[in-house]
DNA sequence: AAGACGTGGAC
DNA sequence: TGTCCACGTCT
């Protein structure tokens, strides 16, 4: 085991990447990183990370920004309730620990959004607590040092990752062993396509010498996912302003804003449901135009093609009966709104669009 | 335990 | 161009 950590320090001091978040030991900004790197890659991150550590470049600038800026800078990486909860929780450590992070991983644990992983590379990085944050990149590496033969969601499967985990930290630097094995998993040891011949490790690698390496991890087969047909309306105002409602809280994309509208149901066609959605929405009728143009977007757990159509008001006043809120915005103003992609798509068709929409 | 939660890049 | 895949937390 010395003799892998030993490998595997010796590869990392020549090639480890050189990030922005890299050497950084404030909690506040390894917490963010950790946080953007939850369910993204890294190229995605690092321009994300950067305006962030401009716009708040403290736990207190944080704390202190409205939500709505929040969300929009946030833009564009997905799963928002992950700038909701580093919100709220600087906000929390402001409050309950004047605004000094913890250094326990059991409290930094029972902060919103951060969970087991997050604590330990927060506490192993900031603080040398000797934990190993347990990532998919690290659980590959184990996965495959063990030749372990299962998927790694079982219990037992767990426990065997964590003690293999503890046995190569043995005295080494936890932050360094931990950003070491990131470092390997995300650049010789892929999920796909291992590198085994520039693999410092492979000497020690069962299923290396097994040939099994692309096979482990073992995973679990995916369930399948449904499409659904979606419409939207982008309601034109005598003003040239168009109408945004703010998602609700509970759903999806919540706090988000979009055009409104939604599912086709079955048999229905897009005018109808179209109709029905502005019905329970908003209280009123329009008149649908022009198509403004087909959308396809993936979900984690289902498909959407929404088609989004010019449309006018032909009722009374929308009221939100469904959203936190509506408001009428110039094209102009909506780049202040955060939105999902497929909003943000519909919105920059709506400025190419130019002055034919008057 | 298993499903909700988004996006971008590889193929 | 469409399809597949990767990736932590919460409930």
């Amino acid at each position: 085991m010395h003799e892998i950590s030993h490998a595997l320090l010796k590869w990392y001091r020549k090639h480890q990447r050189s990030l922005p978040w890299r050497g950084e030991i404030d909690p506040y900004l390894v917490w963010v990183s950790e946080i953007m790197l939850q369910q993204t890659r890294v190229d995605t991150v690092i321009p994300y990370y950067l305006k962030w550590k401009k716009r708040f470049p403290t736990l207190q600038a944080l704390a202190a920004a409205p939500e709505g800026d929040v969300l929009l800078l946030w833009e564009g990486l997905g799963y928002y309730s992950r700038a909701r909860n580093l919100h709220l929780t600087a906000q929390l450590i402001h409050e309950k620990y004047g605004g000094v992070f913890p250094q326990d991983p059991n409290r930094l644990r029972s902060l919103p959004g951060i969970g087991e992983y997050t604590a330990n590379a927060i506490a192993s990085i900031c603080f040398a607590v000797p934990l190993v944050a347990m990532d998919a990149n690290i659980k590959r590496i184990f996965a495959r040092l063990m030749d372990f033969e299962e998927p790694l969601t079982s219990q037992f499967a767990k426990t065997q990752l964590a003690n293999f985990g503890r046995t190569l930290l043995g005295e080494i630097n936890a932050g360094d062993l931990n950003q070491a094995l990131m470092d390997l998993g995300s650049s010789i040891c892929l999920p796909g396509d291992p590198n085994c011949e520039l693999c410092p490790l492979s000497p020690y690698c069962v299923s290396h010498q097994n040939g099994t390496q692309t096979q482990r991890p073992v995973m679990k087969k995916k369930k399948e996912i449904p499409t659904y047909q979606v419409v939207a309306a982008a309601i034109i105002n005598e003003h040239g302003e168009f109408l945004l409602a703010k998602r609700p809280k509970g759903g999806m994309l919540p706090g988000l804003w979009e055009f409104p509208g939604g599912k086709v149901e079955a048999r229905e066609d897009d005018p109808t449901a179209l109709l029905r959605e502005i019905s329970e929405e908003l209280g009123t009728s329009i008149l649908i135009g022009k198509k403004i143009g087909g959308y396809r977007h993936a979900y984690t757990h289902f498909r959407v093609v929404v088609r989004a159509y010019l449309c006018t008001l032909d009722g009374p006043a929308p009221q939100a009966l469904e959203a936190q809120e509506i408001k009428w915005v110039t094209r102009e103003q909506m780049q202040g709104f955060a939105m999902g992609k497929v909003d943000r798509m519909i919105a920059r068709d709506l400025c190419g669009m130019g002055s034919i929409l008057l």
